[in-house]
DNA sequence: ACATGTTCCGCAAACGTTTCCAACATAGGG
DNA sequence: CCCTATGTTGGAAACGTTTGCGGAACATGT
């Protein structure tokens, strides 16, 4: 009968003005621009909104201004480890320029994706979407009211900065090739993920290009139980070193190797992707490619604080960072296979 | 010069109703009380949005409705793989009931967690906090604006969710007592965490009870790292089992153990405590104390939907989970020291 | 034909801000 | 002493919605 809890109604700057005995306007002026009041009578004015623990109104503020202050941020898994430092680093940033983030993960499924931005559009004054799966033309649909930056993909739609995984990719088979290794499998990731053909495209070049057998097999989830099948059909192939589509995979690899008795690296080689950080933290630690998420992370808040600021679309409307191998202990020799 | 790219200009009520012939009063109806229209008005009107892809201004609505329809929660480390579940329970649930959600995550500091909550404050209907180290009347000077359900901490000034890890460390240590372990150690967390207190508090009164001798070490930092040291520690001090403050650093633990060529469990046993989805899968899968961590989820964004909905209070303003030992690999049978 | 009820719709106020414009006071220059 | 520039303030409009109130149109019962 009594409704919701009644919580204290907000101090409006209406009542911040009858206590200091000024008009709203004034009030306002004093909080925003001081420059534009008296000295005395804005100390009287910041008095009386202390005293009422006033805090002005978001909507109404977002209804004037026409900006919400507020920024998005759409990841396909926050579950995913890769991505965690690109969320903390857009937080960081985000948060230094005094901007609130909304934080959405669409549990990889495309659907949920463009749901999720298009919700998110309504309510923020930009995004930064990670979203390695929406149709190229949904996209243009939400980038066309909304400004957007694309992070870890390539678009022609709006600005984006994405990774340059060639050298990374080129380290690591020419890596395997002066190890011994000829013949290799790659496992798959989503099949319609940029990231995946990407990833597909380049270790298929550098194998041709440095006489390697490569192996496709997939696609798997990209998930620690992926690696399980994957490592079970990679074994059949008779491969002698496994590069996964990523580090959770790789791990889910090495797991369903041990189980199998199968040592790494003694026997099988296995190359993660990502570099995630759980990935120097296994034993045996991982090599694999890593990814530079958190360079890309500040590059895309710069990027889309910039198109905010109204200096017009940044400089570079595309940016790319390039990816690198980091050698550890899940790649050695290959051996004739039998021994 | 030319300013912010200029997104073209959004649609209003105003214009939708010109379009439709009909009052912007009228849109709204159609809009929001479908039955307060005739059929073939609302049809008109239903397609001239549709045409003009109006979407209702947030900031607006917000104001007139006195509400924001977002929902905000706050986590203490994205990071840590102990809360990804968490968020995405209340992710899902949330979004289930149309509100949107704010995530912040404070770095684990105080100071970030209070600035946190009062920034978000302003602008959802509720929050859900799961914030260890907030003292009590910095959240109550939040709590008396803004609707707030706690998480996995008890208060006296909101609605909570904790869990009882009671029945977990009690069947842990009976596990390695029954194992025949009689001194063991327990890493502890971040001194002013309340999880920590209360994990000490539980083990320590646990031991006494069933006779066995608990050495307490540390503080340590909550993650990986924090276990190296832990483990060291722990050897000095000659125990043969190991409770870890949580499974990051059991893991940190274990892998410090096997560097420096200490078996588990052979000659050393360890648990972990939460359960993270990462603690089944490694090498050995270690033995943890699980929290029902999204049994929490779900029942913090649910009594925060029923204080939202009005029904005064939820029934039971604070509930309850017990946590439960699961065991894996990394506990066996103490051996005599020396052997 | 009239009274009464129902259905549908428009008018206008309200939500809490910001900001343009005008008004006033004061000071300074001629 | 007047004119103008400057500094400070209040009034009022505007942002885009929702909703209470009242009125028009129409149907129904007498």
């Amino acid at each position: 009968m009594e409704g919701a809890r009644e919580v204290a109604r907000a101090a409006t700057i209406h009542a911040v003005a009858a206590l200091a005995g000024v008009s709203p306007s004034t009030v306002s002026r004093a909080l925003n621009s001081p420059g534009l009041v008296n000295a005395v009578t804005r100390q009287r004015v910041l008095e009386s909104a202390e005293q009422l623990g006033y805090q002005p109104n978001r909507a109404a503020r977002s209804l004037v201004l026409g900006r919400t202050s507020n920024l998005g941020l759409i990841v396909p898994d926050i579950a995913n480890p890769f991505f965690t430092p690109f969320i903390k680093a857009v937080q960081a940033q985000v948060r230094q320029a005094s901007y609130s983030l909304f934080l959405a993960d669409t549990d990889e499924d495309v659907e949920v994706e463009v749901e999720a931005a298009r919700a998110m559009a309504k309510q923020v004054d930009g995004m930064i979407l990670c979203a390695p799966r929406m149709p190229g033309n949904r996209l243009r649909s939400i980038a066309v009211h909304t400004p957007v930056v694309i992070a870890n993909r390539q678009s022609r739609t709006a600005p984006a900065v994405t990774m340059d995984i060639g050298p990374g990719v080129r380290q690591a088979v020419a890596h395997v090739h002066a190890l011994g290794h000829r013949r290799c499998a790659f496992l798959s990731g989503p099949r319609g993920s940029w990231s995946n053909q990407q990833r597909l495209r380049f270790f298929t070049a550098a194998c041709q290009a440095q006489g390697v057998e490569l192996i496709v097999l997939g696609p798997f989830e990209p998930v620690f139980g992926g690696g399980y099948r994957g490592a079970d059909e990679a074994v059949a192939a008779g491969v002698t070193a496994i590069f996964a589509y990523n580090d959770l995979v790789a791990l889910g690899v090495m797991s369903r190797l041990n189980d199998r008795g199968i040592r790494v690296p003694g026997e099988m080689s296995v190359l993660g992707f990502d570099d995630i950080p759980m990935a120097s933290m296994m034993n045996p630690p991982l090599t694999t490619v890593m990814m530079p998420i958190t360079a890309v992370a500040r590059a895309s808040a710069s990027m889309l604080l910039a198109l905010l600021g109204g200096n017009g679309p940044p400089r570079p409307a595309a940016q790319e960072l390039a990816a690198r191998l980091v050698i550890r202990s899940t790649t050695e020799s290959a051996r004739p296979a039998g021994l």
